[in-house]
DNA sequence: CCTTGGGTTCAGAACTTTTTGAACCTTTAG
DNA sequence: CTAAAGGTTCAAAAAGTTCTGAACCCAAGG
């Protein structure tokens, strides 16, 4: 095993954390990568080269990071084709999305109905799940919002 | 394949929705069946049965989810051994843990420090991560315990 | 048009995870 | 003390996922 820059060496960590949620390892290495990098936006080849994974591997890890919100596109100038980057804003991005949790109340909402409905007995714990992810589906976004808020105020800095 | 129980169904989507987070099929199944079968504790035996588990996969999977904090053991009576429930409080236990953030927030810490430090150019979607995770970290559990007193309010029925 | 850099797709190989089932504990009832 | 039910563990098999690389497509430049 030959040395590994400090970037590299986040890039395997994070694939590792990321891998512990159920992703390819590839998607957390690409992710990893993307936040350490400079300048912050990558070619496919650069991210091909400094990880050691196929152009296969990255189009694909690339695509899953994009459709998650996530990382988009930038053009490069003097550069055929486009380079990556992970978006500034993608963690509120993708905390603010609800349906996520829409899935969840929708499974309670079924199992209540299987479970014999509303008022059937033996019921508490389907319940207390679908309220719950009715009430984080709709607080969640508003959450967000204020993050959004305190930290335009307090960070004096923008992008 | 034969005629499946609407209860068991329900557990092989659960499944489906569960495993696309990462998570074991068995888990999943268990999880479903756990949510809407009735009485609401079932014995190992039971479920393995009902599922078409194996008693070592029921053996691992139940541990899974007693540790992850969404089922428990109860002793049944005229019976050796114990049978399993999911707690009524699940969801909200599993919620209000914020350790799943601290992971995050240090990764975030860590990529700040490999990138080169807070000031360092090109930082802000670290700095933003960062922030965003300890501001989840901090407020999840309040939002959760909003979620209860909202509830004990609302709902006169207790379990 | 033809070439070339860049990108995507997908079949199969490599790898990882999950499941099973048999061996083996442990508890309790008789 | 013994038998039997219930439960756990773990090695091996089965199933599933991810990665690669070669074939292919597309756009831009000459």
């Amino acid at each position: 095993m030959t040395e590994l820059s400090a970037q590299r060496r986040y890039a395997e960590d994070a694939a590792v954390v990321l891998n512990g949620l159920g992703l390819p390892p590839a998607y957390g290495k690409l992710l990893g990568w993307l936040l350490v990098c400079d300048p912050a936006w990558q070619t496919s080849s650069q991210l091909a080269e400094g990880l050691g994974l196929s152009k296969g591997s990255v189009s694909t890890g690339m695509r899953m990071l994009e459709t998650s919100g996530l990382a988009r596109r930038v053009p490069v100038p003097d550069h055929r084709g486009h380079a990556y980057e992970v978006r500034p804003d993608a963690i509120i991005r993708v905390a603010a999305d609800a349906s996520k949790f829409r899935v969840f109340r929708e499974l309670m909402e079924r199992g209540l109905t299987v479970a014999g409905g509303e008022d059937a007995p033996h019921t508490e714990r389907l319940r207390v799940m679908r309220d719950f992810y009715a009430f984080i589906e709709r607080e969640m976004p508003k959450l967000v919002e204020r993050f959004q808020a305190e930290y335009d105020t307090e960070g004096e800095v923008h992008g």
